[in-house]
RNA sequence: GGCGGGUUGCCCGAGCGGCCAAUGGGAGCGGACUGUAAAUCCGUCGCGAAAGCUACAGAGGUUCGAAUCCUCUACCCGCCA
């Protein structure tokens, strides 16, 4: 949708309704805009990892907001950090990148977030082009100005300090090396998660710093994981749901998230307006919720792959009918009526981690033979033995059977 | 550099010579209930069909027998320099 014909106040509040901070705030902005030019929006990308997934794409709301109100966005690829290395001194786990990799991760980054921006509308930049450039007396003129008290803001800082654990100095420097990247293309404003407050200030101290109108710093919220913990969604949690995960496994994903996250992740991930959100308020929870699924998936994977999983989910668990289910795995008698059941569904199809996980699943009835008629489903809870009988033995008539294991689900066919 | 404390299963954390594959909590998994939500209750929670095997930081040793005792190594954490 096309947002260049908002005024200066409409604009700035499609920004407001969803940034957590403003800095220096909302009137800032509305002004910037109502200048009338094409504003210089940063966004800093970090090249090393080339897992993205739905948390990362909150910011990428924004920007994309920005460009088509007929603003600029500039990505920054963190190229120098990435090849120093991770700075918070955990030896080992995080080694420098080449700049094949760079590329590569860049690359990989710029197709999974494709759905949410225009990647071709973007500019992107290379720190590395400039900060090459900066001399030591340059950067000791600007360290002299910037109070250490700064960075000691951060709590991570301040108690790693206290714990005696070790803290570099680079890191120190870290968020300065950062704000260069602003000095550098004169930013407007910057984007960037709450964790980031900090750095996005220290951006500002060091354009003041260098004679530069100090940029307007948005932040946005982090998203909860999709497991309801209260935890930010990351990789290492396995929270997360990639932008890269099947239209089958978002939609899942996002049904199976607690009810009180649907409006958060509405509104950082789509765009319904906040009167939009509201009138949503007397549906069923799980109805709002399948929209939110639907329309996020549209977004990944386009209209039609939406209703493709509103219906896979719908038949697979809201009707638990298997018969119009795409996507099941599928045991061949033919090919391996003679493996034991144990054999295919832990070593075939991963269904659990080994046999003895296997049983323990049979012993808590979880193991189950399902024939589907027209008249309906039948269910024969197995007994832990039939782990050891083979596929043949078990299945029999292989007509509208299928096996289920805990919650896992495939069909035997001839 | 000196002295002291620690390292247990996915995480936290008991155990301090046999009854320890290891108490308890959390996470996970399965079942009931459901909306693949929340809450609750129940079960389960190293691998192996079994015999058995592998496990309590690593390597040796003492002992009929070690997660538990001894030695060395690595790492962590305190106090002192």
């Amino acid at each position: 949708m096309d947002l260049s014909g908002l005024g200066p106040a409409g604009q700035a509040e499609l920004i407001t309704s969803r940034a957590l901070n403003l800095i220096p705030g909302e009137e800032a902005l509305t002004a910037l805009i109502a200048g009338g030019r094409p504003l210089v929006v940063k966004y800093g990308i970090d090249p090393t990892s080339p897992d993205v997934h739905l948390g990362h794409a909150v910011p990428i709301v924004l920007a994309s907001r920005f460009q088509r109100m007929g603003h600029r966005v500039v990505f920054i690829i963190g190229d120098v950090t990435a090849k120093i290395g991770d700075p918070s001194g955990q030896a080992g786990d995080r080694p420098p990148l080449t700049d094949a990799e760079i590329a590569a991760n860049l690359s990989t980054y710029q197709r999974q977030v494709s759905p949410f921006i225009d990647v071709g509308r973007a500019e992107l930049r290379f720190n590395g082009s400039w900060l090459g450039e900066i001399t030591l007396p340059r950067l000791l003129e600007i360290a002299a100005r910037v109070p250490v008290s700064m960075s000691l803001q951060r709590d991570d800082f301040r108690n790693r300090l206290a714990a005696g654990t070790g803290l570099s100095t680079a890191e120190f420097l870290y968020s300065i090396v950062m704000a260069l990247d602003s000095v550098a293309i004169t930013a407007d404003i910057e984007l960037g998660g709450v964790d980031q407050l900090l750095n996005l200030q220290m951006c500002r101290k060091v354009m003041e710093v260098s004679g530069q109108v100090p940029e307007l710093v948005v932040t946005t919220p982090l998203i909860e994981g999709t497991d309801g913990t209260g935890a930010k969604m990351s990789k290492s949690k396995g929270n997360y749901l990639a932008l890269t995960a099947s239209p089958d496994d978002v939609y899942g994903g996002i049904m199976s998230i607690p009810d009180r996250l649907t409006v958060p992740y509405l509104r950082s991930l789509t765009e319904w307006t906040d009167p939009e959100i509201a009138a949503l308020g007397g549906q069923h929870p799980m109805a709002v919720k399948r929209l939110l699924a639907g329309d996020i998936v549209a977004a990944l994977h386009g209209l039609e792959a939406a209703a493709a999983a509103r219906a896979e989910f719908g038949a697979r668990f809201s009707r638990r009918s298997f018969a119009g289910t795409r996507n099941l795995p599928e045991l061949s008698l033919a090919a391996s009526g003679t493996e034991t059941l144990g054999t295919l569904l832990t070593r075939d199809l991963g269904f659990a981690e080994s046999m003895n996980a296997l049983r323990r699943t049979a012993k808590g009835n979880g193991l189950r033979l399902v024939r589907e008629t027209a008249a309906g489903q039948e269910s024969e809870i197995l007994p832990e033995e039939a782990v050891y009988r083979t596929l043949a033995e078990v299945a029999g008539d292989p007509e509208g059977l299928y096996v289920k294991a805990g919650r896992k689900v495939a069909r035997i066919v001839r």
